[in-house]
DNA sequence: TTGTCTTTGTACCGTACGGTACGGTTCGTA
DNA sequence: TACGAACCGTACCGTACGGTACAAAGACAA
């Protein structure tokens, strides 16, 4: 009987030094600023002020060094606890919004820009480790959250819908629409596109059209 | 009085000669294949048979090159003349889910993600010139489109909306949701979601609980 | 103080790749 | 046949960058 294989278990419960935060710290944001190619081992080495021999002791290889910088910025994300009971249907559609509103603040983040543009750039490597990571403990991870609470609202009779994950990938089209990709291109957002809160109204109000109770 | 500016006419009435298509088509190979550090000029020229030279004498540069390749299929989509006049109502709908299924093919396809992948890995340089030919030559072109065949809808009181270009951007939020994204990232498509022409008849059901007149 | 460990800064190596030069070949034209 | 243009294949150059080696400096324990 085989073992089962222990997949996607690479930086698990990896931790990083204080020391070692602060380079990555540098790293995203020369990765903010120049995208791949300005991410030298010498220039992260001069602007982090650390040796490049630091940077192979510690992340094994340019490509440990990316990796590290994506899991490093997937550990700074914190999952509220669930922000308690949906009293009514009122404060429901409230932490509808936020979370909406949220989603489009994360993704439009420049940080999050930096880092898709990296992993999509890499992704036609051979393992696509960058891709994995940030699909697994980015994107999985929010959808996780949101069936959550779509299926909380349904329990209460908010909502109607069969398949949650179904659900929440309407909500994610209606309030992300082509814009993710649009920034990823290097497009500016409009004006009424950077008003995440008026966008995430819209979005929840066009999705109580159709998948309210 | 300033002179308009001739903004994004590079490569506007750009033609290349056959052995150069042919030449672009092997780079759009190497492209689909390995990704942008798979295209390098002696790559290309030992898989297309033609020298280096002749490469830096029709492209210019690597960078020139990449924004043939993107220019050159660009130029490769052809605009159907419209498919005559929506007779009734249930043609006009069958119209808009053949333009749903057609764009999520279009996106879907290998070319694109390669295309898109390159273009986004590319977009935080100096002028972004791939991100802005993928952006007017592509999405632009069939925003375009959609918005002609939305208001044509809404002329035959089939639709009901303010904004056509908001009208577009909710049904390319439906049909697409976050599938290209995840493609990019390396991650495959579902079974239920490559089933294009399904996903397409959906997004319009849930577009016109939105938008039906 | 001495010894060990970690880190820094610099210097160095090898290689991959963008870009150029050039001889040889094909092909159209007179 | 002669000529010129375009092109192919190969060889070559310069450089940027990943990766390694090493001397010097701080940190800390005994």
């Amino acid at each position: 009987m085989p073992l089962a294989p222990a997949i996607d278990t690479e930086f698990e419960d990896i931790f990083f030094t204080p020391r070692q935060e602060a380079v990555l710290e540098c790293a995203l944001g020369l990765l903010v600023e120049g995208g791949e190619k300005a991410l030298t081992t010498a220039g992260l080495a001069r602007t982090a002020n650390c040796s490049k021999e630091s940077l192979y002791k510690w992340f094994g290889d340019r490509d440990g060094l990316l990796a590290a910088v994506v899991a490093y910025q997937a550990s700074k994300v914190h999952f509220p606890p669930e922000s308690g009971a949906t009293a009514d249907a009122e404060t429901f559609r409230t932490h509808l919004i936020a979370f909406a509103t949220e989603l489009l603040a994360v993704l439009f983040g420049e940080t999050s820009v930096a880092l898709n543009r990296l992993s999509i750039g890499q992704s036609n490597r051979d393992d696509n480790r960058l891709g994995r990571l940030l699909l697994v403990r980015g994107k999985h991870m929010i959808s996780a959250k949101a069936r959550a609470l779509l299926e909380a609202g349904r329990h209460r009779n908010y909502l109607k819908f069969d398949d949650a994950e179904e659900a929440y990938q309407v909500l994610y089209g209606l309030a992300v629409r082509d814009v993710h990709i649009r920034l990823l291109l290097g497009e500016t957002a409009s004006a009424a596109e950077r008003d995440l809160e008026g966008q995430a109204r819209d979005a929840v109000q066009r999705f109580y059209s159709l998948f309210g109770a």
